[in-house]
DNA sequence: GTGCGCTTCATG
DNA sequence: ATGAAGCGCACT
């Protein structure tokens, strides 16, 4: 008789264990089977961590069993693998396991038995020509016979075993899984890379190829230095070795350019991965991956979960994207669970940017992790001039407008040349807030305790915390006068100045508001690189990694509205911001302009950024980390209380204070109880706890009893945001 | 006595 | 989570 330990679809304190069932003679229930098992009084969906013979110490204990009650699927969802990181995920991010499987599991999924087997196809590559043997004999007639299965191959000619096998270590053929239930399925473009590698890109890809598996790199690589062709290459070797390789993206409608390269170059092995697919899309593409039909997965942070066969790279684009952090629970962090995957089982791992984050930098100053640098861009492309305006100049000289004269005569330069420009403010809407004139209050949303944002296109202030949305008043709510203001330019306010400012120029704008749908993104790329606008002005969002060949002029309207923020990341990410942006421009043949305009141009992360130092910038901003205890020299946790009552909402905040003062005589640094920056959300008063301080046993296990007894009480760990 | 709300307990 | 049992208290 068999035990399954199984951990059961109820989230609460005390169920988060391994429940016993009998399982019935005949039933197949092997570790990962999703069950239906007897709880309570009714019924629960379970997951199958572990199967023991009874009797085995571990087997149960000593009460009476029930059985399980029917198993969900054919073969087990959740490989043994999987089933320990959602126990590592548990415990390291204080969530519970059931939380970290259905993380792993796309909703809905119904899983059919493992598809038809796959087989192998051999194609030749490239051209080959040598002397007469044995080994062009072969390759002569697999050029001219188009790609053959290797079984009927082998069959035919069952002495070219070792030659196939020599011609494919040699690289001159490839041999693909295909689903033999469709032929034609997934073909390897028949060409290797139309691109030459420069020697640094060469080195790149020859080191992490033949690098020891598990191993991890940052590939750090200034804008415009052909990352992605390194990452292709080191691909296409992967999969002519028969494993399978996943590019994380931080969100796949942004980065239509990447997903293209990867589908003209690798086709229909190419799979996917990311939130607009449909559930059957997504069932679709899970058991492709699982059955090994597809090679390569191109997809955001959840497709770290799917089920790779064989998976020998993992490639983390843009890894100082915030994108990578799941805010919800389980909170994981994507750069974590692949180095963890890496240690598992042996998958390599590289993390690309042009301004990676502190932590990874560190990592791979310190020789924790490999680290390759590019620092040179591709063909005759350079890092374009970085101009700062100091705006505080500009006004005290009498220019009130939102453009510098210096970016307004970069403009007017590029446009009357028939080339494009690209502006970015990272605010929306038309204005930030409405001010009265004569009484200096600014309309505030009920629920949230920030100013409502105008957005003229609807003619509606809109709160974008929740979403509260009123007409404009015609007179102050306070004091009645009509003495109404807009103030704080927005995105929409940007494209009205550039169409009064520049009379017939054609504007888009590329928002949150705009872009609702992946395919309008799309759209909108398309219709501004074939240059139907003139002038794209967004927030950041269009600043990461996409070609403009036509634009030469790239602003930066308000470069320090981050700078402020109550984030010990704002140095780190108004440098990013920069860099990314400003890597906008000089890609074609066309030199490019960026200008920059701040309010604190001295600013080490404004400055580092005009003159692309990375290494500036990290060696002040590594000083300040170091200095202050933050990430990488230690950690911080964020407790937040969130109540509509706010006097429950103290009383909590205190209680959960007393129990983290103890902490303190181990050197851990209290913060608070106060106020959140912004005190009141969705109607939800919220105070704030911060720990600071190397982690150990002793904190984690005093925060997982706040996560687990406080319902009101969320816990993050290295929060992006403090607000 | 019994109906109702709140706490405690067990769940394989 | 969820249901059942235990407990205290007001009330037809």
């Amino acid at each position: 008789m068999k035990i399954a330990h199984v951990i059961i679809d109820r989230m609460a304190r005390g169920l988060d264990r391994a429940w016993s069932y009998v399982i019935p003679e005949g039933m197949d229930i092997r570790v990962g089977h999703r069950v239906h098992v007897p709880f309570g009084k009714g019924e629960t969906l379970g997951i199958v961590t572990a199967v023991y013979e009874y009797g085995t110490p571990d087997s149960a204990a000593d009460v009476v069993l029930k059985p399980v009650l029917n198993v969900v699927d054919p073969v087990p969802v959740l490989s043994a693998v999987m089933i320990e990181l959602g126990m590592w995920m548990a415990e390291e991010y204080l969530c519970f396991p059931i939380q970290a499987y259905k993380a792993m599991l796309p909703r809905n999924i119904r899983l059919r038995p493992f598809s038809a087997p796959t087989q192998e196809l051999c194609q030749v590559v490239g051209q080959r020509q040598g002397r007469p043997s044995k080994r062009q004999q072969l390759w002569d007639i697999l050029a001219e016979r188009g790609p053959l299965l290797k079984e009927e191959l082998l069959r035919e000619m069952p002495e070219m075993r070792q030659v196939l096998r020599d011609l494919v270590k040699e690289g001159t053929v490839v041999i693909n899984r295909v689903d033999s239930a469709s032929p034609s399925f997934p073909v390897v473009k028949g060409h290797r890379s139309p691109f030459t590698l420069n020697e640094e890109q060469m080195h790149a890809v020859t080191t992490i190829v033949e690098a020891a598996p598990g191993s991890k790199w940052l590939l750090e690589g200034i804008t415009g230095s052909g990352k992605t062709e390194v990452y292709l290459q080191i691909i296409e070797t992967i999969v002519q070795q028969g494993q399978q390789a996943l590019v994380l993206v931080p969100e796949i409608a942004l980065t239509p350019q990447t997903v293209r390269r990867f589908q003209s170059r690798f086709g229909q092995a190419v799979g996917l991965w990311h939130s607009s697919l449909t559930d059957s899309e997504r069932a679709k593409t899970w058991q492709a991956v699982r059955d090994g039909h597809l090679a390569i997965v191109v997809g955001v942070r959840s497709a770290i979960f799917l089920p790779f066969r064989d998976l020998g790279l993992i490639v983390l684009d843009e890894e100082h994207e915030s994108t990578y952090k799941q805010e919800e629970h389980p909170r994981y962090h994507t750069r974590d669970v692949a180095f963890w995957l890496a240690d598992k089982t042996g998958t390599k791992v590289v993390l690309g940017s042009a301004t990676p984050s502190l932590e990874t930098a560190f990592y791979a100053r310190q020789g924790l992790i490999g680290w390759i640098r590019l620092t040179r861009r591709i063909g005759t492309r350079t890092l374009p001039p970085v101009e700062i305006i100091d705006m505080r100049e500009e006004l005290q000289e009498g220019n009130h407008s939102i453009f510098s004269r210096a970016l307004q005569q970069a403009l007017t330069r590029a446009l009357d040349r028939g080339e494009q420009g690209i502006l970015f403010l990272n605010r929306r809407g038309y204005a930030s807030f409405v001010m009265c004139r004569d009484c200096g209050q600014a309309v505030q949303c009920p629920h949230c305790s920030v100013t409502l944002t105008y957005h003229q296109d609807q003619n509606k202030l809109m709160c974008h915390y929740c979403f509260y949305t009123i007409d404009p008043p015609t007179a102050c709510p306070h004091c009645g006068s009509r003495r109404i203001r807009y103030f704080g330019a927005g995105t929409e306010r940007i494209v009205e100045e550039v169409m009064k400012l520049w009379p017939g120029t054609r504007v888009l704008r590329a928002d949150r508001d705009t872009l609702s749908s992946r395919h309008s993104y799309y759209q909108l790329y398309d219709d501004f690189v074939n240059r139907r606008a003139d002038v794209l002005v967004g927030t950041q969002m269009i600043a990461k990694g996409m070609d403009f060949p036509h634009v030469s002029v790239v602003g930066i309207v308000a470069a320090d509205v981050a700078l402020h923020l109550p984030d010990f990341r704002r140095s780190e990410r108004t440098f990013q911001l920069l860099v990314q942006a400003s890597g906008r421009t000089g890609r074609g043949d066309l030199p490019g302009v960026v200008i920059v305009q701040a309010y604190e141009p001295e600013h080490f992360a404004i400055q580092s950024a005009a003159t692309h130092g990375y290494d500036d910038f990290y060696n002040q901003e590594i000083q300040y980390r170091r200095e202050l205890g933050y990430p990488p020299f230690g950690n911080l946790w964020l407790l937040e209380v969130a109540d509509a009552s706010e006097q429950k909402a103290k009383e909590t905040i205190h209680r959960i204070f007393e129990k983290v003062t103890g902490l303190m005589e181990m050197g851990i640094e209290v913060l608070g109880p106060a106020p959140a920056p912004l005190p009141k959300v969705r109607g939800r008063f919220r105070y704030h706890v911060l720990l600071k301080g190397a982690k150990n046993p002793r904190i984690m296990a005093v925060l997982s009893e706040i996560e687990r007894d406080e319902l009101s009480c969320s816990i993050t760990v290295d929060p992006y945001y403090m607000l």
